[in-house]
DNA sequence: ACCTGAACACCGTTCAAGT
DNA sequence: ACCTGAACACCGTTCAAGT
């Protein structure tokens, strides 16, 4: 009984899917309580039962964000994992990622979630991805390259100037005379091969 | 009269000017239409005799704040210039212009203005910005770093590795481990050191 | 030409009320 | 325990009206 009266008795996770689908679809701006509560199909305070705030809200969406983003992470990593380009496979498919919803990119990295330390799910979810960076820059190393620094250092190094291009080119920083002379692509690849150059040429 | 009775006679501008100081006080979310008529004494439809809408104004701001980071730039180029520590000087700049007002760099970067082409002076200003990075590249050159690489990749690929450290670090996505092991100026000096490495060392 | 105030559709949040 | 609807303070935008 109560799951039929109670909107199949999981609101929670069906307001969690609602927000990444009005998230993909109007961006980061349109990501409104009342516009997720409604998609769910219940009244736009309903969603109070379940999440102390909007802010709460937008952490448990930045979660499944997050998730999603190791799975993809995980499955490249398998899959690229003895090619020459590794790490160029690997930043473009986190390329590809971001621009297939760039809503859900920019909400995982634009502390929009403030407090975030609150939200222990989305802490767990965020040091996997961290843990999995790591792990991309051992196996880097294992082929020899960058073989001779901290992994922290070279971790972030990596993940600062990927995101970085990644950013750049969502949100439109890229300025045309660039983009008349490089695909995005190339441009990519460029940056990708001048970290840590030495090893790389 | 006219100058007495209607505020000033310079509205535009001191609508701008607020724009900065509310950005600056309440961060991007909190910088709203009818706080910044407010904050420059008039009332909450005042704005739309010199701004279309919200994105025009917004546009306005983030134009005053790219005229700000040249300036920045600008001084620190000329006072860096000779400095073996060039690029990390830069950079170290930088990074302290944005966390001095995380706001003021967060609107310039966010495509928080849509359709900016539309917005001439924010283009022209922004185009300013580029020529300046890529003037940092070639006095970096000069001194014989980076010497057999193309100036707009090199360009590219500096802006992305230091921009996205500066946003990793002021949307607090480096991890407590991290910040445990290094300060924020080991962190950019290691991730600048890097970049190029062979050049470097 | 420039500014105001009422009005409208939206938003997040609270609270009393319902099951 | 979970959901609704009225209410409130905010928001961007429009428009008729004032100088």
């Amino acid at each position: 009984m109560t799951n039929q009266t109670y909107h199949h008795g999981d609101l929670k996770n069906a307001l969690i899917t609602a927000g990444l689908a009005v998230l993909s679809e109007t961006g980061i701006e349109g990501l409104s309580l009342r516009k997720v509560a409604q998609r769910a199909g219940v009244s736009h305070t309903a969603p109070y039962n379940h999440f102390a705030d909007k802010q709460a809200l937008l952490a448990a969406i930045s979660t499944a964000a997050q998730q999603q983003m190791f799975e993809m992470l995980t499955i490249a990593i398998n899959h690229h994992r003895t090619s020459p380009d590794f790490l160029y496979e690997i930043a473009w498919e986190t390329y590809q990622f971001a621009q297939e919803d760039p809503g859900r990119y920019r909400l995982m990295f634009s502390h929009t979630v403030e407090e975030e330390f609150d939200y222990p799910e989305f802490i767990a979810t965020w040091q996997k991805n961290i843990m999995l960076l790591e792990e991309i820059v051992r196996i880097c190393q294992e082929c020899g390259q960058f073989a001779d620094h901290d992994v922290k250092m070279m971790a972030l190094h990596i993940w600062s100037t990927v995101h970085g291009f990644i950013l750049l080119a969502l949100e439109r920083q890229l300025p045309p005379a660039y983009l008349e002379k490089y695909t995005i692509r190339e441009m990519l690849m460029g940056v990708i091969r001048l970290l840590g150059c030495n090893e790389l040429k």
